[in-house]
DNA sequence: AATGAATGAGGATTCATTCAT
DNA sequence: GATGAATGAATCCTCATTCAT
């Protein structure tokens, strides 16, 4: 697969480059014009609007997730692995992946105050919830459809929140810990207490 | 005590509102000011510059936080109770309480590009996860140390997940619904499955 | 004498003192009041106006003028004494006396575009010159009265010209040497070369 | 040569304009923009700042001095001459000259208070003593280099204290005054009194 | 005598956008 | 496809001033 990208993609790249550093308001077509070493009017001419200029970001974002996700689901593996990967990718540990963790912080503040943005995060976190439903299903066949669903859901939220404390808080909670919080919640979920036989 | 706030609260309150409904860039000094009814040189009178009327209202929602967590915490009740109550409490869930929610979506994500906002930040949720420890210590006697922090993490981090989920993302994750999951998870906490007799 | 001088006098000093250090547009009732360490009201309740204010410092700086050059006018004096004292003060060399240089500069350049400033400084210079005329005349009684106010003007001119540029060219023009080459120009005008006999 | 000017250059016309009638502080983007009759933003296409702007005028105003000084330096024409017409062009009398000796004050008292006006200042000025004392090298073969020196700075400070004075008290310094002074002067610089044969 | 609240104008600067080239 | 000129609104902030206390 070749990897050409656009003009288009690197001036997306600058756009999330600055939504690291700079937070939502640290955008405009002047600094991402800027940060690109283009005029502003070049930028103008790829994103008519800095609306479109920003939702072009978010799917970026949600495409290099996506991206991310099949890397790591290996084919082959089976669910309880995935479900370590999934949770992985999903906690983003490790300071090389701390962008990945801000920008979600970032747009899911904009998609609470920005319904745009939030029509993209829902589907999107539709998706992610159904994917590891799959995976907890077919981990835990011995589960009714409730209670993996709510599986889902509590795992989902622990690794929003852990994320999020990761990326802000890693005094707290630094990025091994929130590794291995998640490693025992996964334990608990895939290998159940059993009465002694 | 009689509810007379100073004027200067009067703009906080607006500032939230603005915060909720608009986001951080929302907030702009003319806005705040024909919200609250005053001209532009009379917030600034009180306010200096714009970092020290965000700054104080991010101390509003901490007091404000710290107020109702306290409302919370009936004198008296057990160490499972007061759980309870604080957990309810910061899953805010319930249609008025959205904004509580959202406005820490949006400080989050702001703290994640702002270091002043980040260290305010760091503190109060450092004192909510003490707080939550010496309650799973108190009604988990049996748990060592390091489990009770481990429990108190992974609860807070749960919280603000589906805190935001909710705020968010209504139609995945209902307010109930999280409610019920939280319960679940406390359920889980507090009666912890015994090997039978 | 009583060297009590008023709380107005203080806020007087501490306008020069930004005028020295800001210039012309550094000055500011707000600036004042806090290099004075009072509230803004506290100012205006002394000079209802900034052009008041600014108009009082000006008076200051003319008093103070005139009672450096009263204290160096020693009585027993000849007019040659004189006349180097009072040159002298007015190339202001030292670096302690760089103030009083840019004070100048500053209040011409003013008068320049601000008639009533312009008044002021008229009225004082000539009173200066006045005074070198006089010590010219005195030092030189065979020179005809249009001779000493040539005399006069051009000293005074070379004196502004030297001050001017030992306040701001200090690399060029540094204070000795201006001392120098004002001594050197007073020679000859004090000492006129005499045909041999 | 067609004396077709950008519309920058008309910009910095303006902003001299104002420099001589309110000074320094009477420059603000808004007036220019009104004295040029173009928007404010149109101002900050071409200076981004007003230092910019400023600094821009600065050097323009360099430029006409040079060009000024060129004109008048006749090819052929002898270093007594020379000086001569120099010294009148420093002066500036003339009602129609005022304008530059303004701006010179100006200037002047700005470069005393802000160090990036004080450099561009001091480069030119040297320069100028360099010319004077180059031509009264030429003039006064018979001088020490010290003497040349001594003389081209004496000379410089007579003519900058004569120029303000014109510029400010026409009454007490006119300008016609003034020339006959500078002229006296450099009679006796040039034509030095010769002990009899 | 002094303070603090409040105002409204003006300060420079940044911004998104349109248009002609 | 890309650039630069230009605009007008909006940004935060500083300012001098008035008024009630």
């Amino acid at each position: 697969m070749p990897d050409v990208t656009g003009p288009s993609d690197r001036l997306l790249d600058r756009v999330l480059d600055l939504l690291v550093t700079e937070g939502y308001e640290g955008i405009s077509i002047r600094r991402v014009a800027a940060a690109a070493g283009v005029s502003i009017g070049a930028v103008q001419h790829h994103f008519a609007t800095k609306d479109a200029l920003l939702a072009a970001a978010m799917d970026r974002v949600s495409q290099q997730f996506q991206e991310r996700l099949d890397r790591r689901i290996a084919p082959g593996a089976g669910p309880a692995e995935w479900l370590r990967a999934v949770a992985d990718e999903l906690v983003s540990t490790g300071e090389e992946r701390r962008p990945a963790s801000v920008i979600w912080l970032v747009r899911m503040a904009r998609a609470a105050v920005h319904e745009p943005t939030a029509e993209v995060h829902r589907r999107e976190w539709q998706q992610v919830e159904d994917l590891l439903a799959q995976l907890v299903a077919a981990a835990r066949p011995d589960l009714a459809e409730q209670a993996v669903r709510d599986e889902a859901t509590v795992l989902l939220a622990l690794l929003d929140g852990l994320a999020g404390a990761v990326a802000v808080e890693p005094g707290r909670v630094p990025a091994e810990r929130a590794e291995a919080l998640v490693a025992r919640h996964l334990d608990a979920l895939l290998e159940p207490v059993r009465p002694p036989a």
